[in-house]
DNA sequence: TCTTGACTTAGAGCGCACTCTAGATTCTAG
DNA sequence: CTAGAATCTAGAGTGCGCTCTAAGTCAAGA
């Protein structure tokens, strides 16, 4: 059985009576994001499945919801934006039968990713060679000629 | 000489004659900032040196201003936030003495970018994961079970 | 049962980094 | 000199992604 160790909790039975699942507070801390954003997540359209709710109309999260806001927040640290993110949902609402469209919203989003990791890479260079430039300057005594301002004659 | 190509202007010349340095459009089009942005940059305290003005009072960027900017803009894609940027313009106003300060935003923010790089890696690989997934799905004619959403029995 | 803390909703508020506007002034080609 | 394009300033507006609030309901231990 698939227990999270905290809750004691069943993550994986089927129905959503009082003991299923863990409580908001739970998954937030399973997941690392808070409770707002958990709820921003749901009531904007990003969850493909909602959370159960208990007869008094708490949450609880089962393995299903806690797997994809793992997903999720790895799409969002990717730079993949809520927009996006919302659409690729979508289709997985929608069921099967879109899989070439899920497929390319991930590629496109890849393909971002790589130009931005190329970008901070070549960015990188100038910052590492203006850090050179003071680490040299700073064993001279001096960083004139970097970004000093230049003084009138 | 050191001249603009596109506006023939002189980007050395020590005073603010009228024909000295370049406008600001194309001062944009040089950096690929617009112009409300260097004004932004400008007047929230981002360029150590700000660009001479004619008699008129119209901006003439030369060609410490436009270097500069070139470097913000990196700095920017490095994701330095605008406070971290006017920090260290500061430091540059504040003139020789502070170079270590300097140094050391400069190193902070690289370790910031080192810790993204390796986090957008190992994201990466989650996407990448799924990308396979998909295609080896689709090769097969389904998709079931990646996130598609359990049918009710 | 009671009490305390967690949870609910809809909606407002926030921080960042621009981005645009209005109305006046300046520049430049003819 | 003149017309039209570019520029000026201070300040308001925008879009994103949360983040928080208010006013009430629910859950769980003593």
């Amino acid at each position: 059985m698939n227990v999270d160790r905290q809750s004691g909790q069943d993550l994986d039975a089927p129905t959503a009576g009082p003991g299923d699942g863990v409580s908001i507070a739970e998954a937030a801390r399973l997941s690392g994001v808070s409770v707002h954003t958990l709820r921003y997540y749901e009531r904007s359209g990003m969850m493909p499945t909602t959370p159960a709710r208990t007869s008094g109309g708490t949450r609880r999260y089962r393995k299903a919801e806690l797997e994809w806001i793992h997903t999720c927040t790895k799409l969002r640290s990717l730079g993949m934006s809520t927009d996006l993110i919302r659409r690729y949902v979508d289709l997985v609402r929608a069921g099967p039968g879109n899989e070439a469209d899920r497929l390319h919203l991930l590629e496109a989003q890849r393909e971002r990713v790589l130009a931005q990791q190329a970008q901070l890479s070549m960015d990188l260079e100038m910052i590492n060679g203006k850090i050179q430039t003071y680490r040299e300057r700073l064993e001279q005594g001096s960083a004139d000629g970097i970004w000093s301002v230049p003084r009138e004659p």
